[in-house]
DNA sequence: AACCTTTCTGACTCGCCGTCAGATTTTCGG
DNA sequence: CCGAAAATCTGACGGCGAGTCAGAAAGGTT
């Protein structure tokens, strides 16, 4: 197991094209914010960390490993969500802790939004390396929600007819998708507290049964 | 109000036009399926359809026109899909009515995935044309969802902490991308019937209060 | 300073985009 | 059925970004 970072022709590359690789990789990321995946371009990414496209092919093969780097960053980002999401939430406090869970997914979404909606598309599309990045991120959270389920079912709380897996993708479904729809709804007036409450209130209500 | 068709010139055209425009749209749906958005050539629509590129040109002014076009057809077909959510969920039958709801949509997604996953691209990447034909497409279903809330909340079987406008958009988007999923979820094991019982289930649940 | 390794880039080919002038097909009055 | 006019289609072209590669530049070592 070895921490290097390989050059696209895979040689192990040293501190400077270290530097050079993660500015290519910043820009990646706030290009894919500023002008979305369809028009991202490898001249743009170069000129903005001042260098010649041909750089940035010394690091990847296409702008698609680039982004699959972002995406695997963004996947770190997620794995602290999971403290958030251990059983219990059927005592008193449940849906403060709902709220807590909320707050913190919604500031993972803000921070890499555009990084995950790449990721997703690619992943829907069919890319497989896509998703096995997105299914690895689903599956921290969706384990710890499939086990809030399968608890909630025993104790007669939840429905049988919910299939714990199932659930526990719908309610990351929910999340995710609602977080997606914000700026619209933003504008039909649904501030950032309804939102955040109204989604507690659900993922509360989906995984205890109250 | 007219039921003619533009060219991208802006004259009026004839029913040989029509059909080419038709046949054009028919190959960017299918090659949307097929190849994605991001590898989505107006020469292999063309090539298609069996005419040039300039063919292409002379009835939309790019791409996206092309798909916008196919989103508001999208949009045609979701309408029916607002009947089936009349209120009254919350008599015996309410599981029923809510599965059969999911029938439906699961089968409009299985229609128009491509379309629908390139139109939220589009829309969530600020493109205001797409986010207009989305938001009517969430209305339709939204403002019916919307209604059951409010008498759910009024019948005091729903939590008054929900805001019947974000309900109604976490539900919609929940539906949605949950069908995004099922590819990946079928390898997981998780089948067809799983995923539309749990659903109904969790519909039912949010909708009614039950 | 001479030499070697790492990193970067100019310059090139290729393919797609979008345009436009002109070719082809269809329509229609006589 | 003919010829002209209108509608429709396309070949050919300029422009731009993708991706490659040989060689230049920068940095390190003795």
């Amino acid at each position: 197991m070895s921490d290097d970072v390989f050059a696209a022709d895979g040689r192990v590359i040293g501190s400077r094209a270290l530097a050079t690789r993660r500015k290519l990789l910043d820009a990646t990321a706030k290009l894919l914010q500023e002008q979305g995946i369809l028009d991202l371009r490898v001249v743009d990414i170069s000129r903005d960390v001042g260098s010649s496209p041909a750089t940035f092919y010394q690091y990847f093969n296409d702008v698609d490993e680039a982004i699959l780097e972002l995406a695997k960053e963004a996947t770190e980002d997620e794995k602290p969500l999971v403290a958030l999401l251990q059983p219990g939430w059927n005592e008193s406090d449940g849906l403060e802790r709902a709220g807590r869970f909320v707050d913190a997914y919604m500031a993972y979404w803000d921070t890499h939004h555009a990084v995950l909606r790449a990721r997703n598309l690619k992943a829907e599309e069919g890319n497989r390396y896509f998703r096995a990045v997105r299914t690895e991120a689903n599956l921290l959270v969706m384990d710890a929600l499939q086990a809030m389920v399968t608890e909630g079912i025993a104790a007669k709380r939840l429905s049988d007819s919910l299939d714990p897996f199932t659930t526990a993708a719908a309610v990351v479904a929910m999340c995710e998708r609602l977080l997606a729809f914000r700026p619209e709804m933003a504008r039909r007036g649904a501030n950032r507290d309804a939102i955040r409450n109204t989604l507690a209130t659900l993922l509360y209500g989906a995984l205890t049964g109250h």
